[in-house]
DNA sequence: CAGTAAAAGTTGACCGGTCGTATAGTGCCT
DNA sequence: AGGCACTATACGACCGGTCAACTTTTACTG
């Protein structure tokens, strides 16, 4: 019983580290199982597919982030701005510490390579990326509300808008190996979250 | 002599088409020979291992596109700050009238990929992304000097700041299909370029 | 020029390995 | 003895890459 959730999960943990190095292609069944120390024969009775096995790592992956993501920001000790831009800076906090900085988004990297070839890891994605786009768009209505941004932006818009750069300021700083994107996003985000 | 350039440039052709839409790891030497009908072995003649291919598709790619849209950002009918905004007007417009709106970022499905796992397609994709961004900067530059956009920012930073969220709103389109991440993106930008 | 030998260019058959997946079991519990 | 959770093994396909053999070009000689 135990059993059964604990190999699930040593498989999703060690498959979802793998994948985040080197992408969906990039790894194998083999250096999964292996990795999480269980029969290679035993990923198929856990997982459909390879694919299944991705989708199931996408919601193992981004569910906790979510929910500590929703609870920053709607922690009441500070102002609805303040703790979108708390939880960005402690972001570029966490990669700044790290001494190589790399980072993989998982998501990021599932969709460029498989968004359009399965159309199921595709959905996966989406609707993560739509779950987690509704937090932060809520916590910009209640910074709206507050008057701290302009009282014309729809924060469904802007949080896409945000999301995205960050986004893309990750995947620049994976190029670069060098954290100067994310700072200039921070930098901005400032400019954008005002009245 | 015309002959080895014309294969070279259909392999590279060929390659990188099948590149865009299958990710690295997911397109095989064979799949791109057979596609630009030469022999396998010639493959190993042109370039010397699949990621000496793909540093080359890289240039191959973006050269030319690079060249067109620091043409288009040097136009003298409009101000700076209108090239901008067609510039990228424009590509939306490209991909509003795709039946299927879906586009694969060649640099950015890569540097996801490849960047960690190979150093020199990280290098040769930071190389890429830092021209295309000093293209837009001194665009931006001039913008500023017009007085079109504030006095205060930086304009390398806040080119950095939306080619990265440009290519997040790509990869949002991908997940989602549909173009909508896209016109946010314009949206945001207008209020971007603004004193 | 014609003839030819060396150099350069080109290629398809082949290599050891790994891929994702199917299945025939194995051993445990009832 | 029957059912079931689990896994060892094997499969055909394909992977990136090599290399000996073949073809073409080049350079030089008589």
């Amino acid at each position: 019983m135990n059993a059964i959730q604990d190999k699930r999960a040593r498989i999703l943990a060690s498959g979802t580290a793998v994948m985040l190095r080197k992408g969906y292609n990039g790894t194998g069944v083999q250096e999964i199982t292996q990795g999480a120390g269980v029969p290679k024969g035993s990923f198929y009775h856990y997982f459909e597919s390879k694919e299944d096995f991705a989708i199931q790592a996408l919601h193992y992956y981004y569910t906790p982030r979510i929910e500590r993501f929703a609870d920053a920001l709607s922690a009441a000790q500070l102002s609805p701005r303040e703790r979108i831009l708390r939880c960005y800076r402690d972001l570029v906090g966490y990669f700044a510490n790290q001494e190589q900085p790399s980072h993989q988004c998982f998501i990021g990297s599932l969709c460029h390579e498989m968004a359009e070839e399965s159309q199921p890891i595709g959905y996966a994605a989406s609707a993560i990326l739509q779950r987690s786009n509704q937090v932060l768009a809520d916590c910009l209505a209640q910074a709206q509300a507050a008057g701290e941004i302009a009282a014309d932006q729809d924060p469904a818009a802007l949080a896409g808008f945000v999301s995205a750069a960050w986004e893309g300021a990750l995947l620049r700083m994976k190029a670069d190996r060098q954290i100067g994107p994310l700072r200039i996003f921070i930098q901005q985000l400032e400019r954008l979250l005002q009245p």
